[in-house]
DNA sequence: CATGAATGAGCTTTCATTCAT
DNA sequence: CATGAATGAAAGCTCATTCAT
């Protein structure tokens, strides 16, 4: 049943992703998304119960996107998984943009009403950082009184930085070229 | 002399900082910065040509702080040098919370008036830590190869990163447990 | 045959008498009025071609029902078919309470469309008591020369306040209570 | 000081009067207020908080006056005190008819927002009312035992009516006509 | 008979900006 | 220098109505 409704809601997510990481959400008005999606205004509150709402659920499932690829790639030996999960992160960044731009601008927002679906969405995507490092460390690979949290988010955030520079300054690079600095980076770091 | 308009000015943009971090620049009134400042609201119209400028203005005065603590601290052998700034960032993130949040939220934000102003002032504070691994590698302890820029914008968003979630999520931590495990990660990265 | 329909606009009906008595005709949603008789919003055009017409028909289903009490009650000498009429007033209202708020608040509003049922509606429950102190003044109960249009209008207003401040302060209080204060008022004016 | 202010403010309560008590509250809109009061639609959310509040505060402003005008006319003894009340009434809906349509349209609507403001305002009316009752059980012109709130209402409530069926209906009729058949139906049941 | 997703006109509300004081 | 009442364009939102199923 309600295959059209699914359907509606798709195209609006995707009509609201690119807008609001372009201009921002106080930026991007209703009439935008709806006409981007090629739906009604009323629609936009047929389907959602507000703006705020709407950009709640975007999140949320653009994030879950960010997290399945991430776990997708997080099999293996531990070295290679984070290699794997760094370098899908990386890709995935190139590839949906305007999604990782947008988590990127307003995870840092307190007294927001989605304040609390961001935090959750990035705890997610580290968490799955954290528990590779949990293996490194029971394999002997890393000191075991290292502060797992304090490193996972700062590997993340390495990752998402970096790639959003390249994005956004040097976007005609190859990803393998940004890959490789990463991982020499982060080699470093496993070594010690 | 008009200090007593200094006066007005800075007690604008104390008020605004903190509101724009919280909220967002869309979603922070005019009225909201005049009533915590204390001011009528026309008194904003007053001291700047309108809203945006407030913020530019803001903005300027904000990063002239950071990048004036990274030069200070971007002193003495490049080692202890670079260890100095990402600590230098650390602390001044820790101070300056509000102005942090601010900066990262805006600093991925295409097609915005004020976007030259971040990138400029992103430049100006990646563009100490650029310095000094030239140097390093200038003294035989980074490959000559290493892409500098890709390199500088992993450490700087990662001590960004490392900060932000931090204060957010464990702000009673003393600052020196976040540093040693910085530390620990970028020593390394440098020993390779 | 169309059982089913029957029952459907019945229970639209009873939904609407509730939420537009206690909001109001504007204030009420088609929404809400579907919602509280358990039906899809299109069923409500399905059985009536608008909110207007709902609203119509829902006006004429009640206040024949009024009509009908009173007309039953004005039978037997005309002093007592008067109490009977103004007790039937006054018990038809505690129990319709809805109802009679709805007719109450409706009716001083000119330039509506439904104001002609409206007036029609109060010129009959009036002319069942105008009816009666003709006859008093027939049988010299009453003086000739009694305004009896104002006199009607104005008995019938004063149960009907009294009626609706009972429900609405002191629900909990018998009816017989407050119909001896009535008879009491209406004696005094009927012993001049 | 902001005495513009004050004039502003009259000036909507007086375009909102007219326009509510012939439409409705729902059936009006900001902009048909602020086009009669001669002002930009921004300076009614200027003055008042929202829509429900205008009309809130429109209701008090207008009670006062009239509750004013009782109260002015209950002095001397009261038997004369209470005719002049009941006239005043009668004369003030005569010329403020707009504002009495509106009261008693709104008057028996619970679970609004101004129901609580509707109440209280009757309740300054009719006890004016009901002060003088009680002055004539205490001088011995009426029984003891009269239920002197329900007595009260139901005197308030016929003027009322009265009142507005003779604005509705015969406009053209003079007050005194009214007001005789009026006090005729007040006598009887003072001499009771 | 009934449904509920979709519509869009029209509404309420917000807010950057102006300007007389 | 500073104020705050007033503005109006533009935004968010509601809801009676339509229609394919």
């Amino acid at each position: 049943m309600s295959t059209r409704r699914e359907a509606t809601r798709r195209r609006l997510f995707e009509a609201a992703v690119t807008l609001i990481s372009e201009q921002g959400f106080g930026a991007t008005s209703v009439d935008q998304i709806a006409e981007r999606a090629g739906v009604a205004k009323g629609t936009v509150y047929y389907n959602f119960s507000g703006k705020a709402e709407l950009y709640r659920a975007l999140m949320e499932w653009g994030v879950q996107r960010l997290t399945d690829h991430l776990n997708v790639a997080a099999v293996g030996p531990p070295r290679e998984a984070l290699a794997n999960v760094l370098r899908t992160e990386l890709e995935f960044i190139g590839t949906h943009e305007s999604l990782a731009r947008l988590l990127m601008a307003e995870a840092w927002r307190t007294r927001q009403s989605w304040y609390d679906t961001v935090r959750q969405i990035r705890s997610g995507a580290i968490g799955v950082i954290s528990g590779l490092l949990e293996d490194l460390v029971a394999e002997g690979d890393l000191p075991g009184d290292l502060d797992i949290g304090v490193a996972a988010s700062g590997l993340f955030g390495m990752v998402l930085t970096v790639a959003l520079d390249w994005r956004t300054l040097q976007p005609e690079r190859p990803v393998e070229e940004i890959h490789a600095t990463l991982v020499r980076l982060i080699d470093g770091f496993l070594t010690t």
